[in-house]
DNA sequence: AGTTTAGTTCATATTGAATTGAAAGTTACC
DNA sequence: GGTAACTTTCAATTCAATATGAACTAAACT
């Protein structure tokens, strides 16, 4: 149960309406909406909502923020938030900054969204188009034989998978590039 | 359980080793390739497998098919098919053919595949736009007041956010020109 | 009218992924 | 080397998405 100024991890909505507790409440606010664009845009990729909305937080915050802290403002249990900061860091998406004076690591966003994105292509695009690949070659080689015409119709529907299949090949390079030409 | 040669609607794997039934080996084996094929493509997108499998085996066959004759080839209850087959007709990836002796409807796939395309895209993918563009909004109107260096910080990294979305929504129609080059 | 065939609906069951929390590990400090 | 602060691990749980199947509707034959 929340017990104060946490941020809702919840579906999409405005997520308005957060018991102040004790942080200001115009930050809460501005942290409940990037959690909030964070765990939509996640969402459509597949990642779960604790990471992305451990990022959004971590995002949100000027200063790096601890692992105290993130759980503080962020109603998840410690296991998701260490499985979370783990994810994040692996793919590059926060990057620890030790403080001299402190035990405890903190987090800031590794400004990369490029490599976030190109990572998520090139793994779950990639690995789909080559499986396809191999399928498609499986398929063309076992056509079953039926009436003549019958073959046919299936080669033609074959033919047509192929042309899809390389087109979405060739359409990956030019996303890429085209991120490339990136802001910051 | 599987009662003869039913497509196995299963994990990724080779899917082999199916029990022959009475029809042809070759056959059942070129619509497993198939199905396979769909649903490993759908999951991605994530379309439900068994809309998938329903896809995949209308696309194999060279024949309209049945509904019964669909549940037959693809141990997948009713209930489901019949949800998939409505799901499938809605985006108009199969249409209806109606075969004057028959009673039965049966399902040929309506390929194009580029309007399932477009519309996937149109619908998921445009929406998240929209949506995160509404929140961008937000989020710089909402900027809450902190020392200057950290409101510059954040600031910074909104512009950052900006500047990629916006790419991603230029993105957009140059994916659909470039899927529009199209085959069939 | 009644029976069979075809298909749909929807409450419930299944399943797999995400999350939790308590116990076990680390590391730093006294 | 003890203990406190911090983090990770992992078995158990929760939860959402899918799938099931029995009950129902509709149309087609007799």
């Amino acid at each position: 149960m929340p017990r104060s100024s946490h941020v809702a991890v919840e579906p999409s909505a405005a997520t308005g309406l957060e018991v102040p507790g004790d942080r200001p409440a115009d930050i809460v606010a501005f942290e409940a909406a990037m959690v909030g664009f964070f765990v939509d845009a996640a969402d459509l990729l597949g990642v779960p909502k604790s990471v992305a909305a451990i990022y959004g937080i971590v995002f949100a915050s000027p200063e790096a923020l601890s692992f105290a802290e993130i759980e503080a403002r962020l109603d998840i249990s410690k296991g998701s938030i260490s499985q979370g900061l783990r994810v994040l860091r692996e793919v590059g998406a926060v990057k620890e900054v030790s403080v001299k004076t402190e035990r405890a690591e903190r987090f800031t966003p590794d400004v990369e969204l490029r490599k976030l994105i190109t990572r998520f292509l090139e793994q779950r695009l990639q690995r789909q188009l080559d499986s396809g690949k191999a399928r498609l070659t499986v398929l063309s080689r076992s056509l079953p034989d039926l009436k003549a015409a019958e073959t046919e119709t299936l080669r033609t529907r074959l033919k047509y998978l192929q042309a899809w299949h390389d087109k979405a090949r060739a359409l990956m390079p030019v996303a890429k590039a085209f991120l490339k030409l990136t802001p910051a």
